[in-house]
DNA sequence: ACACAATTTGAGTATACACTCCAAGTTTGA
DNA sequence: TCAAACTTGGAGTGTATACTCAAATTGTGT
């Protein structure tokens, strides 16, 4: 039989506290009896769901890292102005989101070391991606000089997001702009 | 009395794994069991030496946070190379150190927010430090201006600095140095 | 309305954790 | 050499944790 929809929301629910108890305090405020207590549910519901606590945590991980890099078919068309531009939307559109996918990088997960291989494969692909758009921006950069520039560029706005991570009162977006006419 | 030299040397044994287990797998992986382990010391000696588990992890931190501004009196003559100099040697020579400081930042460790206020005291001292060398260093900026551009530069170093924590094959001097130039 | 699968409950289990205690041993200064 | 102070080992405590299970309840297609 399908899946019912009061399951499908149970489930909703439970990823939505995971993610806000991981922004608020990291994996050690997230325990099981926090997530319970915050999706209003009961232990047995949670392991009907899920297999295990790593498991959500994981899957909300993955959904911060995949969130930053929207559209990720339209590789190869984008500007340099677009990928800053979505950065920087992801911060102030998706700030819970924003803060998990700087957290999950250095995070002390049990599962640490494939969260941080996974975190270091998408940042390849996007260093490649902003690499392409440099050299398409005009000014002629050998692919070698483009990966450079991309490190970078994205080594500046992942500094400003840990700095906004640290305090959100932080004008990212302000800093992010000066960053792309820094590094660009 | 005076304390034993034992005793010195045990406490020396416990700070040295704490450092290590942080540096390795994130407060995680630094339970008190993991500690008195690499120390080879059993807990009764580790809580004659230390009031509680965080006690140690929080002095390792500050050790940390302490070792990348050398100097502190030295404030007010230094130039932005000096500065940059001595952050990449931070690296370079204490890599534990430097892993366990960029990851204290965003730790989720219980006393994480005093640690996070900690952290955002010792970044806004070093905005101050940056800003001041680089005013001096010539180009006539206004302290305002002058705020921004340390802003960015740091932003733009604690970003490789991050990338170096997930991958340290990462060529971190290189970049910081060219992180650097674009601010001359 | 019925059958039956999906979901929920909540008490229960095993374990890992931080921490305590104190008797026995060791170091120190006089 | 002595005694006081310090250090150590290691069994033991209480608690929070992730996870299980069977019975009760609820949702869904027919």
């Amino acid at each position: 039989m399908a899946r019912y929809q009061v399951g499908v929301q149970t489930e909703a629910r439970i990823v939505e506290a995971t993610r806000s108890l991981l922004a608020e305090g990291g994996t050690d405020a997230t325990t099981l009896k926090a997530i319970c207590d915050r999706a209003e549910v009961r232990s047995g519901s949670f392991y009907n769901l899920f297999r295990s606590k790593e498991d959500v945590i994981i899957r909300v991980i993955r959904e911060s890292i995949t969130a930053v890099d929207p559209d990720p078919d339209g590789a190869g068309t984008d500007t340099v102005d677009d990928l800053v531009d979505a950065y920087i939307r992801f911060f102030v559109e998706e700030p819970k989101m924003a803060k998990v996918y700087v957290m999950s990088a250095l995070s002390g997960e049990s599962s640490a070391d494939s969260t941080r291989r996974r975190f270091l494969r998408h940042h390849m692909r996007r260093v490649e991606r902003f690499g392409d758009a440099m050299q398409r921006s005009g000014s002629s950069l050998t692919p070698e000089v483009g990966a450079v520039q991309a490190e970078l560029l994205l080594g500046a706005l992942d500094g400003l997001a840990f700095r906004w991570a640290l305090d959100q009162t932080f004008d990212f977006p302000k800093y992010a702009l000066l960053a792309k006419e820094r590094f660009n």
